[in-house]
DNA sequence: AGCACGCCGACT
DNA sequence: GTCGGCGTGCTC
């Protein structure tokens, strides 16, 4: 009898000592008795830990033989999430591990007679453009390489990766395909169907039945698959043989995961690709400053699609200056004669307003008084179809009040606009267009959306508002006008990533407008039309705008030139929040004076949305300009996190490589 | 994560 | 007088 350490899916560490009745291997899937029950877990290591004693040790119930061991490359992934973000390796494995699995009692039976081969479909292939195929020939097909693609919209990177998928695929390799969310992207799903019929393809996504999650991880963990395309959690799909990773729109920040472990996908991705000693292909039209300078720096290699195929010019991008024209109820006179134009030629205009509800806030005419909500530090929105007043954090619902709560007075009016108004005023102008909304209350579920879009494309609406929903890559090929309104919200955000975020997004709205033969026309309502970033973008000059910003990054030491961490803390009151990291800063300080490289440690400070859902939140930032500095500092610092005492009621948490600040 | 043990309110 | 609330602690 020999005894191993097995990891289980556990909030903590979560490896345990077992007894083995037969030579396993470390990666064996195995099911072991745990408490009262029992749970799925992975043979970790055959180094035992002596300081349990042996009676206390059960044996493991059954080792699942017909199962393969996961590779030892993505046992080092988790590995090195767990360390990289500071988890317990307990809980990544759990992020791993498909909670349908885990329930299961017994090993799923023997390979399905799945169609096997990784053939691509014959048949005609779009022809490459010279720059497409420049790309391909760019991208190196073995060895660890990470290449930036970057390439305007619609200027056919899905074929690139396509091509270099099928390459993989033939030389009998796997290909990992990460999308930012596999409901915005069904267009891909379906080409990567079509191109490759005969291939054994998984989807991973957490919207996935839990049974299809649970046979997509097995069929990958025994290699029976050629591509996974999956979200962010697909970054851990188990691989026998991995060629190739792909990670589309990569600047997108879904990849992020919020719940659990803080990870990124993307940065994940390409510490996989390397650990596998193969190729990364990161896509996007507007790329995150952080590859963007990684390409400056030579550690990424940059390959630009600067040309569609279609030869379609790229549209015309043009400001109204708000403060010249006057924007009667959102919408400009030069954009509502834009849009009567649009119509009148019988296509379709899209008019972009990232704010959802009928008004931002309900106000007292005569008092002021404005409509907050209970539990968090926002107000409250108006909206039409129901008639009252909504929370978007909390889901806080309420009737509007007749009288004004604070004077009594019957002057209660909704001010500013959200896209449900600006659905009215525009009925209002075009009384014979046929629009659609399209936001989060209009299309709830992805079948829904799925039938809008193809109502959409065949012409069933003239005229389309919606928010970022609306942005992400959907081509309309009737769509040939876009306005954006209320543009400037990201302008005066004190966000580090507030501007690129804004520029990411009108670059790719601005993206919709415009088919083969009717040249796109983009029309962007500002306040502050002299603003650089609206030059770089009427250019079409995402390089200078990358240029520009990362200048200013460097100059004061921001991200991607500085590294930071994040404390949260929050509390049913500020004050134990605020308290607790003010502990938490002189641990930080006295830890950061011993470190080679200087750690700034700044001040607690409550959150931007300092109340959400009745607990009060603060947060205290960490910065270094070397990373393996900044993180031996973090983990020293965690462990003396853990013994800070605090109240029951407070929570924090410690993030690395916050989006968000 | 489950699941037990363990001390304070409304009920047959 | 019990049934049960979920706070805390453990699981090889």
């Amino acid at each position: 009898m020999r005894r191993v350490q097995v990891l289980l899916p556990f909030p903590g560490e979560g490896l345990f000592d077992y007894r083995v009745p037969e030579a396993v291997v470390p990666g064996q899937i195995v099911r072991v008795p745990f408490g009262r029950g029992a749970k799925l877990g992975i043979v970790w290591s055959l180094e035992a830990d002596p300081s349990v004693p042996d009676e206390r040790i059960k044996a493991v119930e059954a080792v699942w033989q017909g199962l393969p061991p996961l590779a030892a490359a993505d046992r080092e992934l988790l590995e090195f999430t767990a360390h990289y973000y500071l988890a317990p390796l307990g809980e990544v494995v759990a992020a791993m591990l498909p909670p349908a699995l885990r329930r299961r009692k017994r090993e799923p039976r023997t390979a399905k007679p799945d169609a096997g081969g990784s053939t691509m479909t014959v048949g005609l292939l779009p022809e490459l453009t010279p720059g497409q195929r420049a790309a391909l020939e760019a991208v190196p097909r073995e060895g660890f390489s990470v290449t930036l693609l970057h390439g305007i919209t619609g200027s056919g990177k899905t074929e690139v990766y396509l091509r270099l998928i099928a390459d993989c695929l033939a030389r009998g390799r796997q290909a990992l395909l990460l999308v930012p969310e596999i409901g915005l992207t069904p267009q891909l799903t379906e080409r990567v169907r079509a191109r490759f019929s005969s291939a054994r393809i998984v989807c991973l996504h957490s919207d996935a039945p839990a049974s299809e999650r649970s046979a997509a991880f097995v069929a990958a963990l025994r290699g029976e698959v050629d591509i996974v395309l999956g979200t962010r959690l697909a970054v851990f799909a188990p691989f026998v043989r991995l060629g190739l990773v792909v990670v589309d729109e990569e600047h997108d920040p879904s990849y992020k995961q919020f719940e659990g472990v803080p990870y990124s996908a993307r940065d994940l991705a390409v510490w996989r690709a390397r650990r596998w000693n193969v190729p990364i292909v990161l896509g996007s039209a507007t790329p995150s400053l952080e590859s963007w300078a990684a390409c400056e720096a030579g550690r990424y290699r940059r390959v630009a699609l600067s040309a569609r195929p279609s030869g379609q010019p790229l549209p015309t991008i043009e400001l109204i200056d708000t403060t010249q024209t006057s924007a009667e109820e959102g919408v400009s006179e030069p954009l509502a004669r834009a849009i009567e134009e649009t119509l009148g030629r019988g296509e379709q205009a899209l008019v972009f307003l990232n704010r959802r509800g009928y008004a931002p806030v309900v106000r007292c005419g005569h008092c002021g008084w404005v409509s907050r909500c209970p539990n968090c530090s926002v107000n409250l929105v108006f909206h039409r179809d129901d008639g009252r007043m909504h929370c978007h954090h909390c889901g806080h619902r309420e009737t509007p009040p007749r009288a004004c709560p604070e004077c009594g007075a019957l002057d209660l009016r909704p001010i500013g606009r959200g896209t449900q108004r600006l659905e009215e005023r525009l009925q209002a102008l075009f009384p014979q267009a046929r629009i659609a909304r399209i936001d989060r209350d209009a299309v709830k579920t992805l079948p829904q959306w799925e039938t809008l879009l193809e109502e959409v494309r065949a012409g069933q609406y003239d005229l389309l508002v919606g928010t970022q929903m609306m942005a992400k890559g959907h081509d309309f090929p009737s769509l040939t006008l876009v306005g954006v309104i209320g543009a400037d919200a990201g302008l005066y955000a004190a966000e580090v990533r507030a501007t690129e975020r804004m520029f990411q997004q009108l670059m790719q709205v601005a993206g919709r407008a415009g088919r083969a033969g009717a040249p796109g026309r983009v029309l962007i309502q500002t306040e502050f039309s002299q603003h650089p970033l609206f030059r770089e973008l009427a250019a079409h000059d995402y390089a200078a705008f990358a240029g520009r910003t990362l200048a200013e990054r460097r100059a004061l030491r921001l991200p991607p030139f500085a590294f930071q961490a994040l404390l949260r803390a929050d509390d049913e009151a500020l004050e134990p929040a605020l308290a607790f990291l003010e502990e938490a800063r002189s641990a930080a300080r006295s830890l950061a004076a011993s470190e080679a490289w200087p750690i700034r440690v700044f001040d607690p400070v409550p959150m931007r949305l300092v109340r959400l859902a009745r607990r009060e939140r603060a947060q205290l930032l960490v910065e270094g300009d070397h990373r393996p500095a900044l993180h031996a500092f973090l983990e020293r610092w965690a462990g003396a996190l853990r013994e800070l005492p605090h109240p029951r009621s407070l929570r924090w948490r410690l993030e690395v490589d916050p989006l968000e600040t």
